[in-house]
DNA sequence: CGGCTATGTCTCATTGAGTGAGATGAACTC
DNA sequence: GAGTTCATCTCACTCAATGAGACATAGCCG
């Protein structure tokens, strides 16, 4: 693996340092990343990695693993991690909901909130009955477009901004997941009419199904969407009313607190 | 509020002045900061904070918020975060253990590690029946000497190391926690001799009781801990029985998954 | 125990990258 | 449309980050 392109480009040269040995570190998992494997895929002297070694743990974004030579994320990551994913403190709010659907109706249960073309997973609570998904756990992130929660997020905004997105991404979700914007249109206009969003259905994740409800604002905008998934088989019409329905109640609760937190300022 | 006395003191300066922008701002909670709150706390110009701002929001560190003018601690945290709270793989492990527990006993259980002189929540799984409890969430941080996950930590420690870390933080454990070293080290012994710990009590949340027990690697060294809190009118004799088997299981299925994954490599 | 390898640190000269002051432009408020 | 605050630009300065290469230290393996 050589030299990593990187489109984080501008800006103090030490940040964008700093995020490629974040970076680096990340995509080795749990075993992290070693000396060698920063100076191949970065192009600075080994004082200067060291010198940012350094920094990096004093700063708490790094610790070094047991194994000596090899560095891990540090757990001030956590800390900012954890309150990076409660926007508008939506995450606090959901927690308790999602696990309330998740253990009374056994699926598993999302929330989603957009991140520029992305819509980025904030929290996940799995039920009783396992189910693949897209995203493995909190932090992960899909083009707008792929999944249920991607088209209640794209249903609220503004025609002009939701087209940019989708053209943005469109190369992406038919090579990668084999999805078409005509379809995403199509399913963003069920989502209008009937409030709630199925997913379009790719090539990937044949055999799941799921929902998704936006949450909105008062003004209408979308702070984020609630998503559930489950094995296509458990998707009767009965079992789905319910959901929704478990589903609507938690989002309009949800939102009746979010506005009261938010006069308390 | 004026100037903050941070410690985080030497290292590239640069990664300071990002380390301190990313601390206001997660003090802003979910409404961020703005941009006095960063000329006040901070003593840099303001054309080097615009350049920081930006540069920390084109790598996914920041983001701006709906209201204009304030900040929000950005998405790549959150991804960051998920990766650095999966040390050794435990979080994915355990995880879906932590639920199971709650579900079946409907107390909530956590999953800790220790991060230098404090020990850090990994993972909560609430259950049933409501609990307080020192951490809020994911990335809450504790001195290790608070809380049964700590006592289990502490434990299997060398003694200097120990005595090291307890030094560090005997004047916080008393002044903020009302806990005493010696109650500790007697804690300890408990956890030796019977293989599980039960905190030690403080002036602060007397009704809450609680059981930790330690995840050890093939070498006896502490991984991380695996712990429960409750209502102390739920902590019969036999309950808390029922509960420490249950977790002595699910930690024991763990060490095991995370043995045989560690041979793939 | 004693060489071997790879990790981590130091020194120093060099230069370029980040800096502050102040002016200017853009966006929102009333 | 006047007033306010947020955000950017320009430019000269200088300090702080950099690379090369030597040096120190820790774990490894016979």
């Amino acid at each position: 693996m050589p030299v990593n392109e990187n489109i984080t480009s501008s800006g103090p040269t030490t940040l964008v340092h700093a995020m490629q040995i974040l970076q680096v570190t990340a995509r080795g998992g749990h075993r992290g990343a070693s000396v060698d494997d920063y100076l191949n895929e970065l192009s600075f002297s080994r004082p200067t990695l060291y010198r940012f070694l350094k920094g990096l743990k004093q700063q708490g974004f790094l610790r070094s693993s047991p194994i000596r030579g090899r560095y891990l994320l540090g757990y001030e990551l956590l800390v900012l991690g954890a309150q990076a994913g409660n926007g508008a403190g939506l995450r606090d709010l959901a927690r308790p909901r999602l696990l309330a659907l998740a253990q009374r109706w056994g699926d598993s249960f999302y929330l989603f909130a957009r991140d520029g073309v992305n819509a980025v997973c904030l929290e996940v609570q799995n039920g009783a009955y396992p189910v693949g998904s897209f995203v493995r756990a909190t932090g992960g992130r899909l083009p707008l477009g792929v999944g249920q929660a991607s088209i209640a997020l794209l249903a609220y905004l503004g025609a002009d901004e939701r087209g940019e997105i989708l053209s943005h991404n469109a190369e992406q979700l038919m090579d990668e997941y084999a999805i078409a914007i005509d379809d995403i249109e199509a399913e963003i206009a069920h989502q209008l009419k009937h409030g709630y969003a199925r997913g379009v259905e790719g090539s990937l994740l044949p055999e799941y199904s799921g929902l998704a409800i936006p949450i909105l604002d008062h003004s209408g905008h979308p702070l984020g969407a609630m998503s559930c998934s489950m094995l296509k088989s458990r998707m009767t019409k009965s079992h789905k009313l319910d959901v929704l329905q478990g589903m609507q109640e938690e989002v309009a609760a949800m939102v009746n607190q979010a506005h009261g937190l938010l006069y308390l300022d």
